[in-house]
DNA sequence: AATGAATGAGGATTCATTCAT
DNA sequence: AATGAATGAATCCTCATTCAT
């Protein structure tokens, strides 16, 4: 009787080594990352692989994808949610979850080391698209309810959002004493600030409340 | 009459070198640029470049050498002078200066691709310390002139800028559509904004508000 | 009632491997043929092809082993025949049918590109020598009635007459314009006349003048 | 001062390691014969065989590309000859003196077990069309003088000729008996009696000739 | 018997680097 | 100083074969 192909192991293996090439590529970049090496971190043989993946260029878009999915996942997760402005919040608090692997860094860092490459350039366009989207719809429905500055279009808000997220993660991976625990207050403050835009500064209307609730 | 050595020559062919691989780095990442594109861009052959750097890590080393360079003389350059904030500023239009070279960011990225190696890091970092030092100069006399948000050490408040700046950077290398000159006013708003803190809005119009309301 | 072991069953299995084998080396050469290829036009899996063959090469052994007893049956069958040079003609006849099966002249290519191997030359010489051996067998009965010349041995007469069908076989594979309908009749011409030795024309126009003018 | 190019040396290289491939190839086949191998057979390293020859492939191309260069010499060099039968039994004789290198029979074998790849198959047909065109051009002539049948096109004998050579190549690699010199005389009484046609032949007349002779 | 996931030896190829000229 | 031919270590990948189910 024919043995079973099982789905379920398939998959898991699968994700085994997408692990394995995750830890390798943050750590020796991608081209330091032999497949030789990616089969020692997942205890493969070497053909094993390759049984999974046609190319060591592949696995590194399978992560890539992986990352993609993941962003949609979030973003899927939220749907029907009435307070816009704490999805934004949520979303800058998922990307500071995913900066605590450490391997997170790493990895960024070395991806955007291939962005000259069609492939992986396509691959970080589609992941970036999907967050502008996400950010977007969330972002117009805030500015609908003046929480956030109309004088930018969501478009462009998206963009400066990633932006500063991105900033700080390059951060993150770049410098030892740069916490993100440590951090990331600053990085709301930031954020917020930006969003509510140069007339209607909220976060020092929010302290200012604090100060003032206390005595309430 | 023996040909001596000519320094300036000996020079100049270095630079022709490190312009060389600026451009294929930044074009082909650091694996994908050969000795052989190198030098092919250079014009010159495969013995000259090895006559003239050891390495090819030596090449990326001595780019990475002359930024720090640059750093140095531009901060340099601005000593004894006595509007810090305005310094601060400079240096931000100088680095949005440097993006508009289109390998800056190709090299940036391609370069960050390889900070898990020690001596990548190093130079980078001491890249980073340079701006670093250089920026809490002069956030220093700003604080103290009350220019600048005093509640975050000048050591944080630079890192922080030095983040907006790298996730500027990191936008203009991701996007086709995002342009330096369109998007630097924005640049300098949200760095206004962060230096002033979120109890003085920055924004100009805010600014005067502050200067006709100083005893609010 | 359990199943007994089904040996008309493992023998059709086997034959379908090896009509795969044929196939697949036929099209894209020996190390062109992977065993995957041979399994899939089989359509079976890996596993059971070493079930049957224990290497891709005994597999390679097994077909040529199936022409040499293809070759055996073929003179077993001519045995107690008067007509020696007719054999000889059919002979050449059944070598062409086998021409016929368009994977034929891709197998008898590939093939020989193998028999540097020891193993694969044994075949070889096996098969052309149980054809010799029974070409021999009619040449001489045809040299004993005068129908075939005498100057040569037998076992050169055998050899050129493969030869000339080597030769003939090489074309229909080598060129696409060269059929063997179109041009067997030219192939019995050529046999013929060099069976039938410089001192006596084969054709049977040249015959005819020769009965008519037996004085010149 | 710079290094010159010397495409002497160049050649002489290249030459040497088409050399190497020829011999390493007729030994062990296409698939059988390694880089290593061929590299060692040079006495080079494997980076110059890739100095020259940028795959494997390419070598194999090059040596074919070699014996077509050969074939257009060998005609190149007979222009202006008049008597056109004895052209056609020079590129017998040329053909035979190739066979005489004992690793052409082994190098022709590698090689048609490549047909069916589409670059093979090319340099092939190149080599056969320069051969046939060649050998069409005498024996349209001979055609005229009445010297060679004329109940066949010259494409047709052109085809033929090479296809008994073919195959008298053949059983110089195939049987270990089958020797050139032994067996040349008859190799020329075959098409000396083919290209005279079924009505003429000329090689019977020939001997009838000899025999009569020796009482003159 | 049948399967296909797992294996790893083997091989083509790349490319930084050396060195004779 | 300048050159480019020569080198071989290092790496990705293929594929015949094994084996647990």
């Amino acid at each position: 009787m024919a043995r079973r192909i099982d789905p379920e192991r398939h998959r898991a293996r699968r994700l085994q080594i997408i692990d394995a090439g995750l830890t390798v590529f943050a750590h020796a970049g991608y081209a330091g990352a032999t497949t030789a090496a990616i089969c020692r971190e997942a205890g493969i043989g070497s053909g094993t692989f390759f049984h999974y993946f046609p190319t060591k260029d592949s696995l590194l878009l399978a992560i890539l994808d992986e990352g993609l999915a993941e962003t949609r996942e979030f973003f899927a997760a939220q749907e029907g949610r009435a307070d816009a402005v704490q999805v934004l919040l949520d979303w800058v608090r998922h990307a500071l979850d995913d900066l605590r692997d450490p391997r997170a860094t790493g990895f960024i860092a070395a991806v955007s080391g291939l962005s000259m490459r069609d492939d992986v350039a396509t691959a970080l366009r589609a992941d970036e698209k999907a967050t502008r989207t996400g950010l977007m719809h969330w972002l117009a429905l805030a500015q609908g309810s003046g929480e956030v500055r109309s004088d930018l279009s969501v478009d462009r808000l998206a963009g400066w959002v990633m932006l500063i997220v991105d900033g700080f993660a390059g951060r993150v991976g770049g410098s030892a004493d740069f916490e993100v625990t440590a951090e990331e207050v600053l990085l709301f403050e930031v954020i917020t600030t930006f969003l509510a835009g140069p007339s209607a500064p909220p976060h020092r209307a929010t302290q200012q409340e604090r100060e003032e609730d206390p005595h309430a």
